[in-house]
Order: structure tokens, then sequence, then C-alpha cells
DNA sequence: AATGAATGAGAGTTCATTCAT
DNA sequence: AATGAATGAACTCTCATTCAT
């Protein structure tokens, strides 16, 4: 990806990282070179010998966003047994937990959502990403389905389509918490077969 | 809403629309007062004369994007005998309706779900929009957990949101038709109790 | 002057009027057709239909400017027994009343001083006023120093300019009242022989 | 006042002056941003790079009035060997030599009064030019009235302000360069004492 | 007599980008 | 490696004026 530059410089991640704070708080409309530079501590000029022209700054911004999904995990939870399940359950988790310690970090991908759109090198980041993405996640649920764990009357493809849907979905409505909380055990739920949860009550009826 | 302003002039409509068509192809970043003007035949200075600022003539497409989910639906489904169940599965055929002859609705929509974030107006717009959504939903769903129709193994409320959420995300990530078909066919057995549909194969495996 | 339009309709005047103000409170640079109009409860068109162009307006101003220095007049001054004496007694009388009563009126003066510069209409307009002002001073004054009431160090020519010029300057500059009314006393002073007014103390030393 | 940047660049000033040249011909309504970055050779962004807004522009050229009346001197008159009486005549000598070698010096002024009285900002830079201006005059007419050169029938306070209102007036008025003249002599004469131009004729009526 | 609608020309301001240093 | 200075192009918005009705 940004295999050109292997070492990136440390004004230059900081210059990314600015502008990432800047398109979470103001979007893409507010992104101005100048704002980034002065919160990078530098002037417009020394960013343009980082990044020639803006649009190269924006594709730092995506690969950025797409490693801090990596890095920015919740704790690790607890073990259940089976490895694709945890693999789930962890992911489940880290949504949690970016909604609470990074909500930038979904805001920040709806935008480059949008205006990948129009921009290519975007759509290549975000398309590798997604797709990235949605194979873990496919990965886990056939091992899950093979195993007997998860239900098995959708597709493992489907299936991970729905929870990507889901995920993102809720970060692009304005849910509380306690909503979001919800949502994500109704998920896991939803995946899991019968029997595992058997023990569950019959209509929470929280509303 | 607007309810005020009872007869819209034919000149602001069309303004409205031909915004909603920019903000669509190259979302808020391209929207230009004078695109505006020009796609609607007429000069900038008479757009300022309907819209004396541009943030009004913003709000003014929010609400025609409100009105827009309401009118483009798509053709009646046929009826399986409960209404609450015939409501919803129309809801998901609108949906794919959508898609399929309107597919900028949804971009329009993610695009000022990002700029409500920003925009007071707006969000009064949106939220009224979504509440209204979720409350239609819900209604629904409630009906047909007392006939029995639906699941109960969670509220309401929150399979309605899971509902909304998993409906925004879809359009959010581009999935391609068969795949988006997959997902609402999935999303409606979901909600669905088991014995109605115990004729379904056991695992598609269209991977 | 305005002899074309011998009988000044009601509209008219009322829209001379309104823009008097707003030259009074704005300034020239504050001046707009449509806040004229407004204030005058009726559309821009129709202020052009009375006043095709914008000048046209403001030359009229400049008509009911002069007129206005003729009708607003303070209470007459008791008479000291002398007509010339009395006439200047009663104009400075008069410039203090402008200050107390309709502060504006030497505003919008100083405004359309400015603007004469600039404009051939004004120019006439005001140069008329200035030189009829001019030469009734002047008139008073050389009446004054035939009788041997006023000093005769300096012509009557000289003496109307400084008046004047003291007067004007006066309204530049943003005297306090108390100051105001002094200077109009040691001007009226400055033209009287000593002797009438041999009852005076020495030095105020008000400082 | 100014006194932070002490060393305005080249190109600032350069725009200030041409501005201040646009004011004198053309008023402030003629002040345009565009025609001051073309006069000075540049272009209107970089006349924003100096001055971000407008009203900064014209708080500078402020500045510059200010500076300018303290610069521009006529020739030292000859001493009469007295300093009070020496600086006043040199005041009246100034006034008299910006009247033929910068006219637009009172012209600016006068646009910068008026302006004054909606911008707090040049209200500030102005009234300071004033109440220096007066001091200086009152401390001269105190000196002299000690030393009885001057006439002690009104306040050195009101005859300062006599004085100003009348220089500013007449520069108001537009007077011709001999009926200035005269002004200016009969205001000097009108401070001495009596005694010391005994020698002077008795009308000069010149009308 | 009166106006809603329309507009050309132009205003101040912004911004990514360039370049000499 | 870094920047102050400079700019073209484009932005939103304003305003006197016109014209069909």
């Amino acid at each position: 990806m940004s295999a050109v530059v292997q070492e990136t410089s440390c004004r230059q991640q900081c210059l990314v990282e600015r502008a990432f704070d800047i398109i979470a708080e103001e979007g893409f409309e507010g992104l101005r070179t100048r704002s980034v530079a002065q919160a990078a501590g530098i002037s417009v000029a020394t960013l343009h010998y980082y990044f020639p022209v803006k649009d190269h700054l924006i594709v730092a911004v995506a690969e950025y966003l797409s490693e801090q999904f990596r890095r920015q995990q919740a704790p690790a939870v607890s073990s259940v047994g089976h490895a694709a399940y945890d693999a789930l359950r962890q992911m489940l988790a880290n949504h949690l937990y970016h909604r609470q310690h990074c909500p930038h970090l979904m805001v920040v991908m709806q935008e480059f959502l949008l205006r990948a759109r129009r921009d290519v090198a975007l759509q290549q980041v975000l398309a590798a990403l997604q797709a990235r993405w949605h194979e873990e996640i496919k990965g886990w649920l056939q091992q899950g389905q093979q195993d007997g764990v998860f239900v098995r009357d959708v597709s493992a493809d489907t299936l991970a389509y729905q929870i990507q849907s889901q995920l993102v979905g809720m970060s692009s409505l304005s849910l509380n918490e306690v909503t979001a909380k919800a949502l994500l055990e109704a998920l896991e739920q939803r995946i899991l077969l019968q029997q595992m949860h058997s023990d569950e009550g019959e209509v929470p009826d929280e509303d």
C-alpha cells in the first residue's frame, strides 16, 4: 500500500493524525491544508513538501484509518473455548470499545466511504480494508458453522455481510450506548445456535 | 415540517432537485450555488432570491429527502394476510426498489447524516425522519409479536433499531445486487417465527 | 431645483425621508434601495418607479436636507433690539437646537459635503445651499457693522466664512454639549463690539 | 499605536498608501480591495495576506493618516520670539501647507470622522489623534495666556476647540485659497492681544 | 401605480498550490 | 528540510436595475 514511503517520517505521521482529527470533527468540508499544518505546528508550505497535493494526504489518512482499526483493540474478552467464537466476540467488543474510546474512528470511516465514491485512490484503500474485514469474519463464521457452534440457516458469506452492515449502520445512526449494547448482544445471539444459550429468558421486553 | 409553505414554487422545487442531484454525485464538497443555479437554468442571483443563504437550500433538500423516502415506493408486495408483516415486507421491497431506481436516495442520506453532526437545523429534520421511521417499524413489530408472527427473543425496539442499522449499513457498504437481496431475505426470515418457514432448505452455501 | 416634479407625491416624500434616516445612521455606504423601500413599506421596484436611478433619490434627499435647515428652527430668541444681531443669535440658537433635536441634520450634511466632491448634481444643490447661507450671514454682518454693533476688524465676508466653518467644524468634531455651548457663546462675543458687553468678567478659566 | 509592529513591510505600507489615495479620490464607497491591490501592483489575494479583512486595512490607513498629520510640515515659520506663539503660527502654516500640498489629508480625515461613528476601532484611533491635537493647542494657549501674549477672554480649552473646529470646518467647506488665508489670519489675530497688532488697518473689506 | 421575479456585475474572502530563499 | 510571500481561481453573497404583469 504505502510501500513507496517505507518509513513514514514523524512529521508525516503527525500531519496525518492532525488531518484525521480535523476530518473527525469537521468532515472533509472542513479539512484545510492550513489548519492541518497549523495543528502540526508547521507551515502550509512544509505540509506540501511532504504531501505535494492534498489528495496524497487524504490517502495517507485513509491508510492510517485502516491501521487504526487493527490497532485499537478492546481488552481481550474471556475465552469461551472456541477460537472462532472468541474472535467474533472480540470483534464485537472492539466495536463497543471504539464507540467509547475512539468514536471518531467510525465517523471518519463514514466520511471516507462517501468520498471513495468519487476518488479512485481511496476506493482501493477502503475496498481492501473492507475485503480483508469480510474475509476475516467469513473465516470465523465458516469455522464456527463447521464446528456446529453457529447457525447454518444463512451462508457464512451473507452472515458476514450482515454483521458488517449492521456494525456500519449502527454508527451512522446515532444510537445511545444502551441501545448499541443491546444490538450487539442480539447480533451475537442471532449467530449462535439455539442450544448454546437455551438458558436465555423469553422476551426481554426492555422497551 | 415545512408545512407552513404549502405551495413551494416550481423554481424552488427545481433548485432543490438539482441540489439533490449534485449532492448525490459530488457530495456536499461539490455543492456550489453556481452549479445548482446553472443546472436549474437560472442565475446564481436568482438562486439567492429563493434561498438567501446556501444553508436554507440545504435544509430544503433535507426536507425533500425526507419526503422522497415516503413517496418513492416499490409496487405493492403481495399480501401474506398479516398487515404488519405486509408492511415490513413492503419496506424491505422499497429498500430494494430504492437501490435499483433511486440509488442516490441512500447516498444523499448518508451525506446528510454526516453533515447533521455539525448543523443543528439538519439535525432536527433528520432526527424527526429517523424517529418517525423507527416508530413505524417498531409499531409493526409489536403488532407482529403480539400476533405471534414475529420472533419474541428481542424487544420490538431493539429489533427495529437492528433493521434500521442493517438497512443503513447496507447502503454504506457498496454491496452488489445479489448480496443485497440475500441480506434482505435473511433479515426478513430472522424476524419471522421458525415454524412459519420450516420449509426452508438448510445452508444455501452460495459462496 | 426640483422644478420638474412640482408637487412631490406623498410616497416620494416618504422615500426621501427614509433615505435621509438611513444615511444619518449608516452613511452612504449603508444606503440600499431595498432598505429605503422596505422602511417606506413598499417594494424596491416601486422605489425605482419614483426614482429610476439611485442618484435621483440622493439628489432628492439633498434637497430635502436643504429644506430642513430652513424649516427646523429653534423657538424665537428674545430680541435685543437689533434685527441683524437678532438674526445672528437666532442662527446660533438654531445650531444648538439642531444639535439637540435633529442631530442627524449635520451628520447627513457632512455625508453630502463629501459625496458632492464626486457628484456634480449634488455639488449644485449644496453649493446653492452654502451660498445662500453665506449671503444671509454676510448680509446680517454688514448691517451690523454699519450700525456699529459688530466688530469691524474683519470683513463681513471673511467673518461669515469664519462663522460657517466654525459651525460646520463643530459638528465634525464630536464635542459635548457644554463645550458646544461655550463655543457658540465665544463666537457671538467675538462678533460684537467690546463696549456692548463690557460687563463681562475677565478670564472664565473654566479649564 | 501600531508601535508593536515596528517595521511595517514595504508591501503593507504601499497598500496603505494606495488605499489612502483611493479613499481621497473616491471615498469609502469607492474603496475596493481589488482596486487597492491593483494600484499596488499585486493580487487581491496578496492584499488579504497582509490584511485578512478589509477593516484591518482601513484601521492601518487611519494610523497612516494620524502619522501624516505629524509628518507633513510646512517649512519652519520665522520666530516671533515666543515659543507658544511660534508653535501656533507653525500649526496654521501647516494647515495652509496641507491645503496646497496634500489636500487629500483633510478630505480623508473627514471620511474617517464620518466612518468612525460606526466603527469602534476607528473611533479609538481618531479620538486619540484629536485628543492629542487638542492638548497640544491648549498647552500653547495656556502658555501664551500666562505670558500675556494671548487674549484671556476665553479659556484655553474653549479657544483650542474653537481653533480646531474652525480648521476642520474650513476643509469641509470648499473655500478658495484667498478666503482660506484670510480666515487663518483672522484666526491668528483673534487669539493675540490687541496691543500686539495695533498697527493693523481697519476693515480689509475685500469682498 | 405597483410588484414579484430575475439578473449581470461585482463585492470580500478563501484556499491549494508555487517558488525563491 | 523548511518557510514567508504570493497568486489564480473559485467561492458565497449583494445590489441596483429591469421587466412582464
